[in-house]
Order: structure tokens, then sequence, then C-alpha cells
DNA sequence: GCAGAGAATGACATCGTTGTCCGGACCCCG
DNA sequence: CGGGGTCCGGACAACGATGTCATTCTCTGC
């Protein structure tokens, strides 16, 4: 910037006020000063910018989420992003893989970054820490998960609605042996999700059975194994609730294994791509992450323009989509290809 | 910083030290410092830092994806995390949605956050434009698609071997009518691809038949509607080689509409969760985003280290898997549900 | 006892930028 | 012609840190 005031024979300072467009600026020295800056490919640094002002913006904001690499984290990294865009902020994302450790570890590391504000999905059981380790006035939105120990706006799926519509969907369809199949209890989703399905069973007056409820089940193969058990049993179950993709994953290729998929009715909670092609197609109760990542994103930005309003929380409704495998009926014993026709 | 000084009496610099952990600092003043930060909750400015310090590292890298909402791009972003993560450095993102502007004003906007290198799948027909809007020496690495005007190394899946790969299977098993869908011709990858089919054809002694190919499809409804009006056509294909994932979304719900899916081969490029569940089962060329993403990042760290050898080409291999779709001989009329037990 | 080496510490300038404040030029009006 | 505002432009300090260099202190060896 100094070369470029030399070059424009002008004051270091108006050529920042050039660059900020700020006003009471001669049109003849904007043009010189302009002339200069792309005569010497000059290049604003956004860093020492905002060390010196006041506000103190570096317009950069943090996004931690379980895994930037999984479908449900890409997509709301992606909104995030959009809404970002809008404002000419930059996003720094993390992954934390279930790790809180990471959690702490990445918190600290955006924190020496100075990022405007935060958006995350918390894994470990308390973010108290924060309170310490962020500067203070950083505005922090929960996502996906609820936080603990410090305040910020959250932004959940409707986990429990929309596991119980699961559930009495399955209910409806005359199913009264439905197995319930999620993630680490200590997710606090996989609780929620369990709860959900709980409650119908309640609702609908059925006692619901410990051996057809499977939790801490976190890989495609963890799940497969737990359904192929839960058919090796006496009094398997008619119908699954599996409440993470995962587990649908897997429970899927459980039942093509055993050859039950015509006969067992499964509902899956996070819908995914190609779950319309598969035989029988795959009913979910699909989460939307681009309304979940927007939602942060703009509550975050509410924040860091100032608003300073009790913490809200956004509940982000799910949607039940019927595509066939959750409208088997119990005692369907269909081996022809007659369903894949009758999408 | 000069409040953690002043707390344990000692100068700015001795604090600097500490922090940065260098030599030559008596145990009883680190002790002093130490506890000084924690009690003042201290955190070091690691872009005011950068700023000062010689080697003017912000410890951010850049990376610009296509779309870090898409598998791939997510997958390949994941990978660059993780060895970025390594090395304390934080990534910065950015979706470019085949939008060359976008591509340009990112790349200036990463530039002005003084990011120590960056990463891309460039969009734009020439990046000569980074000669002048980079700063010198910063490093930069192409993924996915070549770049051009600018050297940096380049990381690139063999789209062509993959693609002729794709074909000969298709020959090998006795097809001899092999519809090509690709995307936009402007993308490299899916000329390139297209290239690899060509070649595989006339290696055995077959002209291509323009009308078999088609490029310029860039969403699944798009590959639908083509591949439906393909085989509204006398002399319709007996196999197909779908360039993308997208593309073989939309070519696999096509071929169920016109129940055609036992009848007609697929192959595609790019793997996609859940492949192996549909029926039949699709075969794929897959590509390695995330040994792509490493290989990139590696790259990149070593030019951040100081490594000025001339650019290198990195060629990530493709591997063919076979489900199932990609093994259906012409001329086969299956109706049963045969092929899915035969996995 | 003393020179010289080396360790420990601090003073000060500086990175690239913006906030504050001041001064000069210009204009309008009485 | 002078008073008082508006408009422009620059000098200077400061943001939070580190590089450089000078200073003090403590040994070691003879």
């Amino acid at each position: 910037m100094n070369d470029v005031a030399r070059a424009a024979r002008v004051s270091l300072k108006t050529v920042s006020r050039v660059v900020n467009g700020e006003e009471n600026v001669s049109p003849v020295l904007v043009a010189q000063v302009r002339s200069a800056i792309e005569l010497l490919n000059y290049s604003p640094d956004v860093g020492a910018g905002a060390l010196r002002r006041s506000d103190r913006r570096t317009e950069m904001i943090a996004l931690l989420l379980e895994d930037v690499g999984n479908p449900f984290s890409a997509s709301l990294h992606r909104a995030v992003e959009d809404e970002a865009r809008a404002r000419g902020v930059q996003v720094l994302t993390g992954s934390l893989d279930e790790c809180p450790a990471r959690e702490r570890e990445l918190a600290r590391a955006f924190t020496m970054r100075r990022t405007d504000g935060l958006i995350m999905a918390p894994v470990g059981p308390d973010q108290g820490y924060l309170a310490t380790e962020l500067r203070v006035d950083t505005p922090v939105v929960f996502v996906d998960r609820p936080g603990a120990g410090f305040p910020g706006d959250t932004v959940l799926a409707t986990n429990v609605l929309g596991a119980g519509e699961a559930t009495r969907h399955l209910l409806a369809h005359g199913h009264r042996r439905i197995a319930c199949l999620g993630d680490y209890s200590r997710i606090s989703t996989a609780r929620l999700r369990q709860e959900g399905y709980l409650a119908a069973l309640r609702e609908a007056g059925i006692e619901p059975d410990p051996r057809l409820i499977g939790s801490e089940l976190h890989t495609a193969l963890m799940a497969e194994c737990k359904v192929i058990e839960l058919f090796h049993r006496p009094d398997p179950p008619t119908a699954l609730f599996t409440s993470q993709n995962l587990v649908t994953a897997g429970a899927v290729r459980a039942l093509r294994r055993l050859g039950l998929h015509r006969t067992v009715a499964l509902v899956g909670f996070d819908d995914f791509p190609m779950a319309d092609l598969l035989e029988p197609a795959i009913t979910v109760v699909a989460q939307d992450p681009v309304v979940m990542g927007r939602t942060a994103a703009q509550a975050l930005f509410r924040r860091i323009d100032g608003d300073s309003t009790p913490p809200a929380e956004h509940w982000i409704p799910t949607t039940l989509i019927r595509r066939g495998s959750g409208e088997i009926r119990p005692g369907t014993h269909t081996t022809g290809d007659r369903l894949a026709g009758s999408l």
C-alpha cells in the first residue's frame, strides 16, 4: 500500500480511503490511486486491516461439523457457504469425528484466527470451555445438536417428532414388532430419535421390547450384523426403524442377504441419494440440511450484526417420504418383482 | 499480550518467546508467563503474528472445488483437511459451480486473506490471471482438472484410461452399440472420458456412431430424458457408459422407467454410495477422491516448504468395480430377480 | 582476577492497515 | 473582506505480534 501511495503521489491514508470506498476523495485522486493499484497489482491485506479496524472483523466464520466428507455435513456446509458468500465472508471448516478433544482443539484454533463467529455441531457433553476459550462477544450457533454450558442459538431437526412419525407410519401399516436401530447413545440425535420411537409405541399402547432396540451402531457393518442377529432370534420384528444413514444402509444390506427386503418394512431417518432407486425404494424421514445450514448462518450473522436477544431455538421440520419400503405390511411374502413397477 | 507481560512482570518479547517455545528463557519466567496467560485467558492472534513474521505464513490454505456439497468434492475436502490438520493448518473452502467468474472472485478473496497456498479444481479455460492476482511464491496445485496458463502441480484421475477400461469391459461382454453420455463438453474430465471411450471403440475396430454420443448433460433429469430419447429411436444401444455421477443416476432412472434395467448394460464413471444395493448393482469405474485430496495437499505442502522442482503431474488410478450392471450381455431379457442373488 | 563466550532479557522498530485529528483550500454569506 | 462551514488530504499513533540488536549477567579457563 505504501508503494501505491508513492506511485499515485498521495498519502497512505488516501489510498486506504480509495480502497475502502470512503467519500470525500476527489475523483482525480481516485483515478490516480486506482491506476497505481492496477499497475502494481496491489491487493489489500484483510488480515492487517482487521487488526487495526475498530470492529476487529476478520470476515471469516468457523464451521465445526461431524465430518465435512459426509453428505449431511457437506450439504449443510454448502448452505452456510452460500449465506456467507452473500456477505463476503469466508468459511473455515473442521471435522470433529465424534471426538470431544478435537472439538476443543479446533475451537481453540479458530479463536486464535479470530473468526467472527462459530457454527458448531457439538460432540462433547459440555461446551462450557467456550466461555474462557472464546473471545468475548463471539457468537456461537449450535446446529444439529444442542450445546450445553454456553449460550447460543440452536438449529435442530425435529428428531423426536420425525422418529415418532416414522414409527407411527409403521404402526399404521399394521406392525407391532418394530425394531429401532441407532448410533452411539451418547449422540443426542440418536437418543432423541429413540425417544420418539418409544413415545409412538407407548401412544399406541405397545410396551417396547428391549430386545428390539439396538444402539451403539456406528458403522454400516455393525448395523448389518445387528439386523442379521435380530432375525436369527425367535420372534423377530416385522419392521425396522433405522435412525441414521449408515445404519439404514447396513439394514438394507442385511435384509437383502436374508432375502427379507420385500417382507420386512423399513423406514430410515435421513434421506440419501438413490434411495428411490433401490428395490423396494426406501421410505425415509428426510432432514433438510440445506435449511439447517442456512438458518444457522442467518442466525449467526444476526448475532454478528449485534442482535443480543436471548438465544433462540429453530426447529427444522422433517418430512416423511413414502417410497415403498415403509409401506410393506406384516406377513407380506412377495418374491417377485412387483413392487419395483409399482412406483 | 501486553496485559500478560504486565501481569508476569516481564517484557513483551519474553512473552512472545514463551508462547513460541523459544529457548533461552529461564524456567522461572516461563512459569510466571504461563500462569499469567492462564489467568488472563490469553490467546495469541496468529493473524497479527503472520503480519510481522518474516515468512508471512498464515497457516491457512485455500481449497476451491466444484461444490463442497457434492460427494466427490466433500471427500476430497476431507482428505485435504486431514493433511492440513497434521500441520496445524486451517482450510478455507469455496464452491465454484462451474462458474469462471466465481473462480476468479474466490481466488482474489483468498489472496486478500494471504493463504499460504491454493488447491483448485479449475472451471475456467485459463488460470493466467493467477500470475497477477496471486502473491508471488504462492504455490498452486490443480486437482481433478488441469490448469492452464499458470504453473502448478496437477493431480488427476486417469480419465482416459478409466473410460477406456469401462468401454472395453462392455466390448468384452459382447456389446457393439455402446452409448456414451457425459456432462458439458467444456469440462475437461467430460472430454477426456469421451476420448477414452472413442479410443477403446476404435481400438476394437468399431466406428463410433455420433447418435450414440450425448454430451452437455449436466443434471440427472437431462440425462434421464436423453436416455429415454435414445431408446425411442431405431437401432438403440445395448449398453451405456455414463461418464459422470448425476448422469449415471439419470440413466438408471430412465432404464427403470423403460423396464430395461436388466437388459441394457451400464457402466458409470465415479462410484457412489449404495451402488451395490441397486438391482442390478451398478458397475463403475471408481475414482479415489481421498487419494486425490491427500496427494494434492501433500504436493502443496512440499511447495510451501520450499520445493521448487518443476511442476509434477500425479495420476491417480481408477478402479473398475464389477457389480452386475456392466456384465449384462446384449440380447439378455431377464425379467426375474436372478441377478440380485448372483452377487 | 580478568577476558571472552554465551545465556537471558528487554528496547525499539516494524509488518499493512485504519482511526483520529489537524490544517489548508474553497465556498457562501453578510 | 472576514467569519464559519464543508471538503480534501496528510501526519501520526496504534492494532498484536516478532525480528534485530543491545545490554546485563553468569560462567569458564587460564
